[in-house]
DNA sequence: ATGTTTCTGTGCCGCCTGACACATAAATAA
DNA sequence: TTATTTATGTGTCAGGCGGCACAGAAACAT
């Protein structure tokens, strides 16, 4: 569908993806629409022309940001056997991403606008959401993992997607804090050291329910 | 020590108070100087006067806040007679103290100014350091523990550090996010499920010593 | 009383913000 | 060609920002 009129003189996506770089780095209110003509090459009219509004560019940068970035969680959540993996190569693969010196540190979603404040509002609850969609989506494949055997069935698999999605998002904070990857693998490490404790089907810890399955080794 | 000349109309401490409830609940960049004249009932050039400039503001707000909020963790960590008590009695007040209604949610140092951009780099470095300082003072509370044989010896303590410095920076986008003190108390048990897999002595992980342990339990 | 010091309120500064009007340029459609 | 459509660059808007000059007010010392 060649458009009619003058052709505009820019990518369109790769323009935003310019602007998804800016806003990754400086998070929303900070970035400014001067920093965003400079990153993306182009005059504010054409942002407006194109996107709509400071606010709407933020929000197709974020769309473009969980379909990339956020990739990897859900296939790690998804393709991992059992949901002790999941969750190991879903952190491993975050913090991974997160030290990645090719990008800003730390999750866009996390960092860019944490307060909801009067002139972010809606960008801020938009950014909540995202993080309640992947706190969900561990709370899925934990509720997975105890229909496949793989996790205790009385497990609280909320609380535990709760205790995870918080590393997750601490993880963003001590990386943007200069804690480079061997140390977010640490942290990474501490929070599996737990999961034994939480959802192992083994009755070795707390339970005793009898039975052995199988035991997870990873 | 009555000053010379006229007396100040208002009380520094108490502005000083709201000023910190506005910094608190807004972050640095989004508070205007008007949103702290209208919380301090004083006008811009008594801020001035007074504390020398919005940044200065800040961070006398983040000393007192420090001074304050800061204090339970302190304690928290120096007189729980050991590491594991310490840390959790430590997580278990501050997810207390963020889900207070009578506050805003979550810690003011990880949530004020979590990325360090041109306008506000010396007040987010800031408090980075804060945070480093409180990673270092759970470091310092686990090398105490192995000394005091309540940690095993070979334990990694600024691993275990980062781990729960993690946590504790999740807890504040966690409450932000809404979660309640039930969902940031499920946390904070997911966390110290950690403990005994991270630092506590083999002899009390292989052997069910039978409950002379607290139990963490909110 | 007079001078000195310090704080207060009014008013304003230059700068930058997000947003857009406007005329021009460049494509297609007739 | 001419008309239509769309994008572009220039220029600018009203408003808010942090910060401060200034003059007056209120305490002190002498």
């Amino acid at each position: 569908m060649a458009g009619r009129g003058r052709p505009r003189a820019f990518d369109r996506d790769e323009a935003l993806r310019k602007a998804l770089g800016v806003f990754w780095e400086r998070g929303y209110q900070a970035t400014s629409m001067s920093d965003l003509t400079a990153a993306m090459g182009i005059n504010s009219p054409s942002i407006y022309a194109a996107y709509g509004s400071k606010e709407k560019l933020f929000k197709e940068a974020v769309t473009l940001y969980t379909a990339t970035e956020g990739r990897y969680t859900r296939r790690a959540l998804d393709e991992q056997s059992t949901a002790r993996e999941a969750v190991t190569v879903m952190l491993q693969e975050n913090a991974a991403a997160y030290a990645d010196p090719a990008t800003p540190a730390g999750c866009l979603t996390v960092l860019a606008a944490p307060i909801p404040v009067r002139e972010n509002s809606s960008v801020a609850v938009h950014l909540a959401r995202m993080r309640a969609e992947v706190r969900d989506l561990i709370r899925q494949r934990v509720d997975r993992g105890i229909k496949d055997g793989d996790v205790r069935p009385d497990a609280d698999a909320p609380a535990i997607a709760l205790f995870y999605s918080a590393v997750l998002n601490g993880l963003s904070i001590q990386s943007r804090d200069g804690v480079a990857l061997p140390g977010l693998q640490q942290t990474v490490a501490g929070a599996m050291a737990a999961w034994d404790a939480l959802a192992a089907p083994s009755a070795s810890v707390a339970e005793p329910t009898g039975g052995t399955f199988g035991e997870p080794e990873g």
